[in-house]
DNA sequence: CAAAATTAATCAAACGATTGATTAAGCGTA
DNA sequence: TACGCTTAATCAATCGTTTGATTAATTTTG
């Protein structure tokens, strides 16, 4: 049947996501991947043209679900900023850590400066998420409910930073956390509620008005 | 002069740090290193074994001036908790900022699933860095000095992500500050000091007895 | 001290293994 | 049969490493 050729590319197309995320673009050779996936080495050329190729695919078959991550929580008049910005957290860990594998990737190629064009696109893209976020505390400052002299740069940097190191860093993050955190039970019931409330707490205690930040 | 013969394995290293950090462990070819080196691409088995002695030659290079300078912090006596702790980050702000390419390298090497040995070692030694934090920040919560709910390890991952997320991301954080973080003054002048004043604060405001943790 | 013997450093060349990629033959279905 | 898919076999290139020979430095010996 037809179907079986497209859940095959899929199916490739997963399994070089992981392999890619595990190994990294050069540490990943073809034959491991069309090994781990079951299919003959041949078919990732006769499919994607080449190495290259299975990467960029995989890069785009999974930037273009992320485009609508934050779907303009910001302009939701309903929720003032603390509520935005609890809303932001819940929603970047659930997707970060459901999606970890590729954020491992995202890193990896971002912090590599090779590849300009691709990197590019990525710095592209992951911009409007930032955006957002910094929209929703600038708007907190603006308003009078964050501190006034809060550095919201900064904090971004914090909210993706503290996801990013669990994330990128599992065996560190497991043995710091005292969990292996690669767990799929521990890491839904235990490990994301833990970081979302984790997370709520921290930059609300930064950005909270009644404490002294100029110290 | 027989200086030179000396200087010729830290002159390997110096290159090899850079080569690794540029292209990875995997795209980082002996022979693209022996020819940036100018040697002859035997010597780096001849002096160091293998490309892996190399590397973890490169690396223990590294590391080992910084994991006494934490030690020796942490067994201060003269300074409480929240000293230790501004110390701690004052030292690391300096360090990785100024070691940029090197916290690539790790951060990157780190975030591979496999290739186990090498991998196990670089966490090995920096597990040593992050459990002498750790043991200040606990100093902190069981002296009655931070606050008794607060969330060490994931207290850790912020500091140590929040750096990360500046250090290898540099397009990135480059956009969110406003500034071209690879300039050197600009670095050295307003990041460093910034990253140092926030992170504290960030730290304090979290860890701090009197805010209320359990909302 | 000088000649001889030993060690260390360096090199070009080549090793076997693995890389990404291609080929031509075989397969199953329409 | 004809076409899209799949396979094993094979390609040249590159990988990390090893080799044997050569030179430079050091030590031992007479």
């Amino acid at each position: 049947m037809e179907k079986d050729k497209i859940d095959k590319k899929e199916h490739i197309l997963d399994v070089a996501e992981k392999v890619f995320a595990d190994l990294g673009y050069d540490g990943a050779s073809t034959r491991t991947i069309s090994g781990e996936a079951g299919v003959n080495m041949a078919m990732l050329n006769y499919y994607f043209g080449s190495k290259e190729g299975l990467f960029l695919a995989v890069f785009e078959r999974k930037i273009n679900s992320f485009r609508t991550l934050l779907q303009n929580i910001g302009s939701d008049g309903s929720m003032n900023a603390w509520d935005k910005l609890d809303k932001c957290i819940d929603n970047y860990v659930e997707r970060i850590i459901a999606n970890n594998c590729f954020q491992k990737l995202i890193n990896r190629e971002v912090s590599m400066n090779k590849r300009g064009d691709l990197t590019d696109k990525i710095i592209e893209i992951l911009m409007v998420n930032v955006y957002e976020v910094k929209r929703i505390m600038e708007e907190g400052v603006n308003t009078g409910l964050f501190h006034a002299d809060a550095d919201i740069p900064m904090v971004i940097a914090t909210l993706f930073g503290t996801k990013n190191y669990i994330v990128n860093m599992p065996q560190l993050s497991s043995l710091i956390l005292g969990h292996d955190i690669r767990d799929e039970k521990f890491m839904e019931n235990e490990l994301k509620p833990r970081v979302k409330t984790y997370m709520k707490r921290l930059l609300k205690a930064y950005l909270v008005k009644e404490h002294d930040n100029s110290k």
